[in-house]
Formats: C-alpha cells, structure tokens, sequence
DNA sequence: AAGTAGGTCAACCGCTTGGAG
DNA sequence: CCTCCAAGCGGTTGACCTACT
C-alpha cells in the first residue's frame, strides 16, 4: 500500500503552466501570501493545480528577484566550492546565489558544470594501482614517496587548464607559495587540513572530503585509510592547486600520511574519480570502496 | 528536407523532516 | 512520546529544442 496522494490527481491540472495559470499564481500570492498552506492555496487562487505543483512554480521562476539565464564563473566557483563539500545539497548552495533556485542549480550542475569540470581529467592513463604503498608511505619529503607519481618536481606534466576562462578547478593563490617552498609535504598538508573550511571560501579551493573522516589513518594501524568511508577517506583531502599555471592534487589523511600526485588517476581510476564529481563529496559516504578490498584487487579494478 | 541523437530545463515523484495536536 | 500531515528537498522524467548526419 503507497503513501496517499498529497491530492486528487484526477481533478488537478498537471504539465506546463500557460501564462493565465501564472499570472493567477502570482496574483493571488502577491495580494494574499501563501498563508502558510500551499494544498489550500490553489483552490482560494482558483487553479486547477495540485498545492506543490503551486510551490514549485512560484519557487522556481514566478517568485521576485529570481535569475534567470547564464550563471557567472563566481557563481561557478561558489557552486563548485559548496558542492565539493557539502555535496548535493541544492537548497544550500542555492541560498549562497541569490535569485538562483536549487533547481536551477540542480539542473546546471547535472547538464553543464559537472561536464566542465569532467573535462579538466583527460582520457586515462593506465597505471598500476600500487594501493598499498601509498597507504603506507609517511612521506615527509615529496621524493621520499614510495609511489611513483608523487611529487618530483616542475618539469613533472601537470594538467593544465584553459587561462581565459574558468574551468571549476582553479588555482588557490596561497598554496603556491607552500609548493615551490621547502615546505614539507606533510606541514603542508597539515595546514591545509588545518585551515580547509576557510580555504573553500576565501581561496576558492575544490576540497574532496570533511573532517568526519580526518582521523581514518593513524601509525599503529589501528584504521586505515580504506575503512568504511574507503576512498572517501583516502580522498578526503584531495586538493586541487596551482601552482603557476599547473595543477597538482594532494593527498592526505590530514596526518602522517600526504603525498603530491601530479595526477589523480594514477591512484584513482577515472570512473573514481568521475563518480567522486558526479556522487558528490565523501561527507555523503556516497563514495565507497568495499572495506575488505584488497591490494590485488584495487590493483585490477581500473585496469 | 527528414530523421536522429543529444542537450536543456520545467515539472513531477516520492522520501524526509519538522511542527502541531 | 506518538501520529499525522504539510513543507521541503533531491532525484528523475519527459517535452521541447538544437545540432548533426
């Protein structure tokens, strides 16, 4: 047995609304109000509409103020930002754009932005996934790493993103100074870990992951990164910086394990990688990688 | 010119949340 | 507390439009 209908669908109009419907909408919304009770309000407006088609209607695009058309690259970043935290939650990041609907967004993101930025990540490179080095390397310097694709230096071929316009994945201005210094990797990624949420906002930083899963990885081997938020956690601090013109992810566990990766399919294949844009953040554990899997099998997934 | 594929976006569906009784 | 119900929300659908063959 279902939920009851919210209303007689027999009796209510559904579809698009005709200029008519809408002016009666907006009419009556702005001589009344909505007086709190949307399932009464179409039958005092005289519409043949079901009270949440009202809703919508009026939320979406009769209300004041509301923007329509091209969003600007601010708006792009600001949706990016919010998105890589705090995931798909619309009604959020709407209410950080005035005039733009979650919808609106919704429908942005799912159609455009999310391409975008699938775009940044060219075709595959086919690299072994050596998962368990990684987990395992306490790197304090970038070529201490056992991994092969951790940090080695400027010559190393980054991605690189078109100058003109914006692409979702930008440079952060400060980092740049963290990479070409002799900042350790590790005091780099701690005051990054330290200082992420401030870096979202005022550094329009692209950050994968949340302090929820900060403490994942510990020496003693008490957790490890591939726990239950599996490669959410391991993800959890993947940055995406700049660093003159070139870009290069950092992962960490916000402690002793950080490493610079030139590319993030050499550790993460590309369906992870878009699956990680397209699910959201790992604050959702929308991201998981079976707790058991093993080395050998992480190994073969992507290859 | 016609047919097809892909993109866009308004609207719908159904689940979750929170307040009232 | 518990139940009910309306609002809110995110995912999905489908009509329409445009580009391509």
């Amino acid at each position: 047995m279902g939920r009851a209908p919210c209303c007689d669908k027999a009796n209510v109009k559904r579809g698009p609304w005709s200029p008519e419907e809408d002016a009666k909408l907006k009419e009556y919304i702005e001589k009344s109000g909505t007086g709190g009770n949307w399932i009464a309000l179409p039958q005092k407006a005289g519409l043949k509409r079901c009270g949440k088609s009202c809703r919508l209607r009026w939320l979406n695009y009769l209300r004041p103020n509301i923007k329509h058309g091209e969003f600007s690259d601010d708006e792009d970043r600001i949706i990016c930002s919010l998105f890589a935290t705090i995931g798909s939650r619309w009604s959020i990041i709407a209410a950080q754009l005035p005039g733009r609907t979650d919808n609106d967004i919704k429908n942005y993101w799912n159609t455009k932005l999310k391409k975008k930025l699938m775009g940044v990540f060219p075709p595959p490179q086919r690299k072994s996934l050596q998962i368990s080095s990684v987990l395992q390397a306490s790197s304090s310097s970038p070529s201490s790493s056992t991994s092969t694709s951790s940090y080695q230096g400027s010559n190393s071929s980054y991605y690189s993103t078109p100058a003109s316009s914006f692409t979702g994945l930008e440079p952060i201005s400060f980092t740049s100074s963290l990479l070409s210094s002799n900042y350790s990797t590790n005091a780099a990624a701690q005051l990054l870990h330290a200082h992420h949420s401030y870096q979202v906002k005022d550094h329009n930083l692209l950050f994968f992951g949340s302090d929820q899963a900060a403490s994942c990885s510990s020496s003693d081997g008490s957790s490890s990164s591939l726990n239950e938020y599996g490669a959410a956690a391991d993800l959890q601090n993947c940055f995406y910086n700049g660093v003159e013109g070139n870009q290069r992810f950092m992962i960490s566990n916000g402690g002793d394990f950080n490493t610079w990766i030139e590319n993030p399919l050499d550790y993460y294949g590309p369906e992870e990688i878009k699956r990680l844009i397209s699910t959201g953040s790992c604050n959702n554990n929308s991201l998981y990688f079976d707790e058991h899997k093993t080395e050998e099998t992480l190994q073969t997934q992507y290859f």
